[in-house]
DNA sequence: AGATAAATTGGAATCGATTCCAAAAAACAA
DNA sequence: TTGTTTTTTGGAATCGATTCCAATTTATCT
């Protein structure tokens, strides 16, 4: 075994002729070292190359400078650009991330039991979620209240969060094909159990009820995010009798979107012309599609995230005022932060305005 | 600050009746226990919920139990699941990941130095890199070679490695669209500094070298991997005199070959019926346009890297025997791995046989 | 039974930092 | 100068496990 690098403390302190101590207050940047030794200490470390060993340095201290970052649902570029905001912020504090992907509702279902064995471990500092699923219900007495633990794509009362505002995007969504002249809307929404299904339904139901019309029951179609469950949605919406008078279609994923222009298309109807389109997510497909849809600032929802982590850690003071492309709402309750997002509406060419 | 688990080893050893080091051998399966002893052990640690603490353990033990993974060039799809794969197969021995994304070419750069700090400072045991491009060096004087690292998506021939066999697949789909009577065949390929980019080149240019045909280098395209890069290298193809006689287009990426139906279909060509067309990837965007394209074992790459790490770290013995889908290449080396997987072809309808 | 070998056990030393305490040095006051 | 306060410093104790060594117990052999 060669042995690169590896100095220890003792041997920096030896040939900087000064204790442990000095060195190990110099390294933390504790006040009580003259600046003549302080300089000395530096040059040594540099000489030598030295870094502390990070173990060694966790005992002590009592600080791992580790987060774990709990991944739930599907490990889409969603949820991966999340993970690299969240990354490039916590670098900036020395900090790294154990990542914890847990693919089925088996694996979500240990989630609290994971937490606490991470905090008895010692393994980690605190955690960040991502897409905690609205019936997944934590025990946080489980958790003591010095392990903090922030939520990105979901909210709970007695915990920080960063959310993308759902309602209030589908209500936009649906207000504008109003304004376009639309009046018989499909809605292709996503299954109930995950967040954004069930809020951005919410929300285009909040439109209805305030302008006191009821929702076409026959025209909304709940089912999975994919391609395939809006290519199936549309299918059925086709065969209803009065399909023609049908104009506009407003699905919660650009996934869903396709696939319902494409069973459109093998009708021979085109968007926008014949029926007007709106997708969610502003996927590449988007891009490819001409599709009008919503894109979420995803990565800063990381950045977010990951500063609001630091401060319940107590390494920012203040919290950074910040400013977004995008409509912002913050609230604190508790000591607990709990910032709101809306998805901006990209407009692109696939709806069409009625006269 | 409640008082949640955090039981000690004294502790434990002193309710069980036993010394430290007795536990700990319970902990670690090491030999010379009692059976009588071992149980009243066990039966503590259960009562007391008690969990070592990993800090601690690490320091005396010098093992960490946790993988770096290093993630360069974009964090996509196909990144994002080699990374599930790493983290299914490496909980099953209790390892953590450490997830670092490089984004950009500069953080790239670092990567020995980044290594060789870890290294240092004793926070892993080992590093997974994925998709390293072939211009990037590693300094591998700077990594004792206690110290493991494998590749994914990427080969060295000094270092274990995961990797895809893009030559194959290309001269794959070169000679499939020549088989189907095509002859004059466009390329769209992506941009040669990544590996991907560089070797389906190299294998669509394999194959006429064995024909003894000469390409045509009017219709290859070199650019980005990207929706856009793939309809404009179309548009200069249609704008080529003798572009009617073109029959076919591979693609090096879905994206691209997304783009090019695109161009075509504004021209009023259709796929296949006037042009036949092959992406890569076989991404969500595949399925939406019927294109036939090739799937990579993208999930099983993570674990089969994970295994090679496993066992450089001697927590495997032997390297076990799998069953892919796909064609699959061993070869050990100096004690270093090289798996190679090829591609697999997934027939839709966008190619067309000609008479 | 007595001698010897083998298995089991307790506990001190160790890993490499931080932190606290007391001692030494420096700064300041009278 | 001497006494007091403040700053700087070295080094022992600490964090919580593992591991090694010596002591003890148990098993095996004449």
């Amino acid at each position: 075994m060669i042995n690169i690098g590896r100095v220890k403390i003792k041997e920096v302190a030896k040939k900087a002729g000064v204790g442990v101590g000095t060195v190990s207050r110099v390294l933390n940047k504790r006040e009580h070292v003259s600046s003549a030794t302080k300089e000395r200490v530096i040059e040594v470390i540099k000489e030598l190359d030295y870094q502390p060993h990070a173990i060694a340095r966790s005992l002590s201290s009592k600080k791992t400078n580790t987060i774990t970052v709990y991944l739930l649902q599907d490990f889409t570029g969603f949820r991966t650009n999340v993970v690299r905001g969240i990354q490039s912020e916590l670098r900036k504090f020395n900090f790294d991330i154990i990542l914890n992907c847990l693919d089925n509702a088996e694996e979500v279902k240990t989630l609290s039991k994971r937490i606490q064995n991470f905090y008895i471990q010692s393994k980690t500092d605190g955690c960040i979620i991502i897409s905690l699923l609205p019936e997944s219900k934590l025990k946080l007495d489980l958790i003591p209240k010095n392990y903090p633990i922030v939520l990105i794509d979901s909210q709970r009362d007695n915990l920080s969060s960063v959310y993308i505002d759902n309602i209030s995007a589908a209500y936009n969504a649906v207000n504008y094909l109003f304004q376009q002249g639309h009046r018989s809307i499909g809605y292709i929404m996503g299954v109930q159990s995950t967040t954004s299904g069930y809020e951005r339904l919410l929300g285009v139901k909040k439109f209805y009820q305030e302008k006191g019309i009821t929702l076409d029951n026959r025209f909304i179609s709940i089912d999975h995010f994919t391609f395939k469950a809006g290519n199936e949605a549309m299918k059925r919406f086709l065969l209803q009798e009065d399909t023609n008078s049908l104009t506009a279609i407003f699905a919660a994923s650009d996934y869903q979107a396709a696939g319902a222009e494409k069973a459109l298309k093998e009708t021979g109807l085109k968007v926008p012309n014949d029926v007007s389109l709106i997708g969610f997510d502003d996927s590449p497909l988007a891009e490819y599609l001409d599709l009008t849809t919503f894109s979420q600032p995803i990565y800063d929802m990381g950045v977010l995230g990951a500063k609001i982590m630091l401060r319940e850690l107590g390494c920012l003071e203040e919290f950074p005022k910040m400013k977004f492309n995008f409509d912002t709402k913050v609230e604190s309750k508790n000591d607990k932060m709990h910032i709101t997002l809306i998805p901006k509406m990209i407009f692109r060419k696939s709806v069409k305005k009625l006269d």
